[in-house]
DNA sequence: CGCTTACTCGTAAGCGCTTACAGGGAAACT
DNA sequence: AGTTTCCCTGTAAGCGCTTACGAGTAAGCG
């Protein structure tokens, strides 16, 4: 320690320069590989910097040259006050993010989370804050009206996760069509089930009116008997999930043989209350679920389900989002592809091509 | 919009205040709700901001006056490719990244996430990125080493999570000690199971090792025979605890009555694993967790286990950060308190159907 | 040995915003 | 009406960094 740095004064490049006897133009050359600078200089300038453990400051830079190097991501959460059930669904959500995350840091850029209460109108504002801070933006899904994003994506570069594209925002989703048709074929073709029941989810939700839509148009093309609407609404929660159920048997009403969940925390809801109800799974109902979060071949039975590159997509939306901040174009409507996850609570063998799941009881 | 922007242009306050007709100074008062700007003033910088959908660069914001209102937080994801049942391990971070993320809304932060590989070296590097970033930083266990936080805790204030307090860094954890003696206490006293193994986490990890200590110590006490060691090594993973449990079998190890697992993830694999091989929990063998993340109730059988105010810690992790940026001081270790929960793995009765929540709390 | 060519480096001009400071009016006082 | 006050507003100086530009030096050539 040649200089004994006051903590807070903030160490600049000034003093780095100073300490290694260069101007700041050749610290700053260095320190981002620009230009050709004497190995020397190099050298004095990485001693200096490493002596006074220098780190540039981030906002300088990026007020300088226009690049934050952050990606915002903006999502819903459940409830103002954090209730507990809500949460879990957010796995799907954090699963999105962490692919954001690795791919981010390819690229050396970060991720600024942050989330909107489910109840909050402020969303806009605080987009703008995040928008604010980052060069580009991800939105999940229910963010913001379709005029909202196209208008917010003239100002900075958009990327939307299972929306719709806009003119001036990228979308990034699943092939829910093949998805929500190979489950049905499944269930109804393979295990040979007549009477099946959508436990839909946000009804807002891009993803889940095209989960719903497909259900019925394949459902009835097989024949079988479907069962929707306002009984069958899950709101993509576990609770919702073991609410539609828990009222469906109180008022005595008749269960399908199958029950097609909208995702997997629903299916998880689902599946908890018919067991509190002495009901088996799959012997008296099936259940399935939609997205293959990790804990859905832990559960019991291990959930049949719609496996979607969960990482991926996020990975994915953040390379959108890049290319679209380096100026570049590019497709507006990426769809991904699915992958149907037979395990045990639709009725199949407890032997599966990727986990081999646990006995039955035993 | 009296005048089209050049969507690349950036938007600047000097176009606000020239839309408007006042001064640069002016709108950023406005902006900013300094001084005492006349009601015309305010209200047609308002117009003007509203018309074009002017967004504030955070950056220049940050630059000018020291303060980029976005705190960091940095943790190790399991692999560098991701490796699939790694990633539930994640479920406690990102509850307590949740956590961060809504107390830092109610200050107008936001949070910067940042993983690094578990055999990623550069972590320091990683670090320092984050650092030139943001405010203050919130580090998840095992980043860095103590001397390492006391260096960088120099140059921005730190929060440790599950760590140890430095001279200059915070710590936020959770009550090792109560919590596992509760738990042995449970077992050994309520249940009378005389032979326990406590499955542990990362050999690192100081929650691990408190832990540990007090598992030996509170069986001890209560004279049960324990069962610990390198063939117990789950490393908080699903994937671990299902290893240890199947070498043991394979093997033909003996089974405790009873198994400890350093957090819930591990116990999830530890059940999958006896279900596999036809052992029933908590019948033939008892399981616990620690964290009592949300998935730990819909289990089956559903998970006794320790529960941690998860988000709580990131809320408290962050207020304390928070009161560090503002420069005032505080504690330097907090340690929240934990809870049992009596649930159906340890050999407790199922709770009556009738429970409107889904949580079988005790 | 003198001049051109090629490098490296330092100077200085911003990037967009906040804020100390001072100027200008209007209101309040004598 | 002439001052004094007070309030509101505009001017301008940075915040820490990047980078165009040109100065200075060393190497290359005839």
């Amino acid at each position: 320690m040649t200089e004994a740095k006051r903590s807070k004064g903030t160490l600049t490049i000034y003093d780095v320069a100073r300490l290694a006897g260069v101007s700041i133009a050749s610290v700053s050359r260095v320190l981002n590989g620009q230009g050709t600078p004497r190995p020397e200089t190099r050298e004095r300038v990485m001693r200096a910097v490493g002596e006074l453990s220098f780190v540039p400051d981030a906002s300088a830079r990026a007020l300088s040259n226009g690049l934050k190097e952050v990606v915002g991501v903006v999502f819903r959460r459940g409830g103002e006050a954090t209730f507990e059930d809500e949460d879990e669904s957010l796995l799907f959500i954090d699963g999105i993010n962490r692919g954001v995350e690795v791919a981010a840091q390819r690229r050396s850029y970060d991720v600024l989370v942050s989330s909107v209460g489910v109840h909050d109108s402020h969303a806009s504002t605080r987009i703008a804050g995040v928008a604010g801070k980052s060069d580009g933006i991800i939105l999940h899904d229910r963010m913001l009206s379709a005029v909202g994003i196209a208008r917010l994506a003239e100002m900075i570069p958009i990327v939307t996760l299972a929306g719709s594209p806009t003119r001036a925002s990228v979308n990034v989703g699943c092939d829910n069509d093949s998805g929500m048709r190979a489950l049905v074929n499944h269930l109804a073709g393979d295990h040979g089930y007549r009477h099946l029941a959508y436990l839909s989810g946000h009804a807002d939700s891009p993803d889940n009116r095209a989960r719903a839509r497909v259900f019925e148009a394949a459902a009835t093309a097989v024949g079988a008997q479907i069962q929707t609407g306002p009984d069958w609404q899950g709101n993509y929660s576990a609770s919702g999930g073991a609410q539609v159920i828990a009222s469906l048997l109180a008022r005595g009403g008749a269960l399908p043989r199958a029950i097609v969940c909208a995702n997997d925390q629903t299916a998880l809801g689902v599946i908890h209350a018919l067991a509190r109800q002495g009901l088996r799974v799959p012997d008296d109902v099936a259940v399935t679920g939609f997205d293959d979060v990790p804990v859905a071949r832990h559960l019991h039975p291990s959930l049949t389900t719609i496996r979607q590159p969960i990482e991926q997509m996020g990975a994915t939306a953040f390379e959108v989002l890049y290319s679209r901040i380096s100026g570049q174009g590019g497709e507006s409507n990426i769809v991904l592809p699915v992958r149907l996850m037979l395990r045990e609570s639709c009725g199949c063998a407890p032997a599966s091509p990727v986990t081999p799941s646990l006995g039955v009881g035993g």
